[in-house]
DNA sequence: ACAGATTGCACAATCGATGCAGCATTGAGG
DNA sequence: CCTCAATGCTGCATCGATTGTGCAATCTGT
């Protein structure tokens, strides 16, 4: 920097080198063929520019181009492993295609969740991904207001494209293993398998539910009362009820199938109390991943959600500029119990 | 909105409400009370504004004004509790201050680093936070010569300030802590503490490694040679290591200090394979925390890093316009075996 | 009733980059 | 010698919001 505090302009490159303000926007960019700049006033142009360490301003580009160059997301939380996944992955493809990503966490409130959106608007976005909408009608609404193309993910909507994961299937596999390895006792109540945690008016967790009813009745032993404890995410609630529910039955349930590492971390705060011989009774699975859950007193299901692919085709329905309120599948994976080591480390090692 | 496509501006505004649109970019902000616009003007103003959902465009302000209204941060990834804590922190905190927050992900590579920087200088951010930097003073320099404040953050720089973890402190406690929990054998080089994991070329790793050093020393038993394994932070090499470590003592030492939670992943491997009862005569600690490692097969010593602390103090030194090279600590707080749902459970409950 | 102050607003320049519409200059063709 | 086309560039308006300046109209005091 020769000139100490202001950022130098096309305009100051334009005196440097003697050339207009226009060629130098020209040579700095793609345009300059189609604009019959010499190949000679280009690399001059550069040359200067570069030793000026000239950078565009992207307020002014944005301005004029209206486009932004940005790419929004709103995540529920920052501090998830879901969610962090689907931020990495967002950030990925967002460079892949030269954007920027910005990505805000709206804290599941819908006012919040509103407020990122029309903020979001004011900086022009190009294109926004809403993952775990708590308000998707609304959300749609103002980014049509605003003629801005959105994707949701993880939580559909029906205003705009939507990316899921497929919980009914992942919901399904998961209570079919639980069932095929559950210790058979003999004592009817207790052969049972039990839901825990989520929020039946949460779209992932009816369809969850909707999954684990499904193959126990297909399975023969269609679900009793009680046999699904949809008590929220908190751990707190969850150690309550699968305290309460072994109570009840005099012991650990045949399986329990916990929605949510919030959950089972709770479930895991009661079960650590009890003699690991008792825990051989009983088959755990979670829904979601955690690598340290795979090193439990015992063997843990887990379903571990593609993130990674549901980024994917969010983009992938903004490449095709699709519009309408197509609703996308990806399927999450099993993970059988201590098979951690055997992926990670391939990938990390 | 009337008009299909385009979100209106103040022109649109002004034509109608009959006023100019210096008086309605007045109205709609905060200086129309210097500016003397009457507050019934004003009144009428902004209920056209609402009624037509105008919402300003931030590329046309922040051109003029010479300031965004963003902040930005460079984490090294998303996809990492640590680290997306921070994350969360930073949004809390600029949204406090009305600010929205760019985060973008290096993945540590030096050219990304640089990259990242460039980009969020083109956009103009107001400031901007470098946590983990992989080259700081890259960083000062191009910040500086765009005339941008900024922060390090838990890895420090010479040109700017910068918050760190007390990893001295925090490491040191945590030693201290294993050497007095550990088991005596007799068998003096089984009755030695080991730290395996990280990058003695990080800052801080390095400074970990100092502290568990200087603790060992202070207690009588300076470090031998091998007892340091800095081994990064891979789990498959911590694995390998850990392995190596006891076969050569004929089994477990009497404390092991793991560097990061991915190198514990990996000496969790090892440690999984080994019967339960050898885990008895060894006492583990972990430098970083996670919230199921509190509930492996034995009891794990962890330091907990205080993000939001970090970026607190972060926001501090530029909300007291600090921009010498100064170093703020903040001190990590030492989770004991088991006692996670002591706290996290009063936390969301 | 008239100077001077105050009120309430409009005008125009500006921020930096872009892109359309020209305008000299050179060379070729008739 | 003159026309026409190609080449290589410049000038100017524009994007939307902010801000310094200016100027009527009304009010105040005498």
């Amino acid at each position: 920097m020769t000139r100490a505090s202001r950022k130098a302009t096309i305009y100051d490159i334009a005196r440097l080198s003697g050339a207009s303000a226009s060629t130098v926007s020209a040579a700095l960019g793609e345009s300059w063929r189609e604009r019959r700049i010499s190949e000679a006033t280009v690399e001059t142009i550069r040359s200067i520019a570069a030793a000026q360490g000239y950078s565009a301003n992207m307020q002014a580009r944005g301005l004029r181009k209206a486009r932004s160059g940005l790419v929004g997301m709103v995540i529920p939380l920052h501090d998830n492993r879901f969610f962090a996944s689907m931020s990495q992955s967002f950030e990925a493809f967002a460079r892949e295609r030269g954007l920027v990503p910005v990505i805000a966490s709206s804290m599941r409130e819908p006012q919040e969740e509103r407020r990122i959106v029309e903020t979001l608007i004011t900086y022009a976005v190009d294109y926004m991904f809403i993952a775990g909408a708590t308000d998707p009608d609304a959300v749609s609404a103002m980014c049509n207001a605003a003629n801005l193309r959105h994707v949701f993910v993880d939580l559909p909507g029906r205003g705009a494209p939507s990316v899921v994961s497929d919980n009914y299937k992942g919901a399904a596999d998961l209570t079919r293993r639980l069932l095929s390895d559950r210790p058979i006792t003999g004592a009817a109540c207790r052969d049972r398998i039990y839901f825990i945690g989520g929020d039946p008016a949460d779209y992932a967790s009816a369809r969850r539910i909707e999954a684990f009813r499904d193959a126990l009745t297909e399975a023969g032993s269609p679900p009793g009362p009680g046999q699904v404890i949809a008590c929220g995410y908190a751990p707190r609630s969850a150690m309550r009820e699968i305290a309460a529910l072994c109570n009840r039955l005099g012991g650990l349930p045949a399986g329990v199938l916990v929605n949510s590492l919030t959950a089972f971390e709770g479930v895991l705060g009661h079960l650590s109390s009890l003699p690991l011989d008792d825990l051989r009774g009983s088959v755990i699975g979670c829904y979601d991943y955690d690598p340290f859950a795979a090193y439990l007193q015992f063997p843990v299901h887990m379903v571990r959600q593609d993130a990674h692919g549901l980024i994917r085709e969010a983009y992938r329905i903004i490449d095709q500029n699709v519009t309408d309120p197509v609703l996308r599948m990806v399927e999450p994976e099993q993970i059988a119990p201590r098979t951690f080591y055997d992926r990670a480390f391939s990938d990390q090692g």
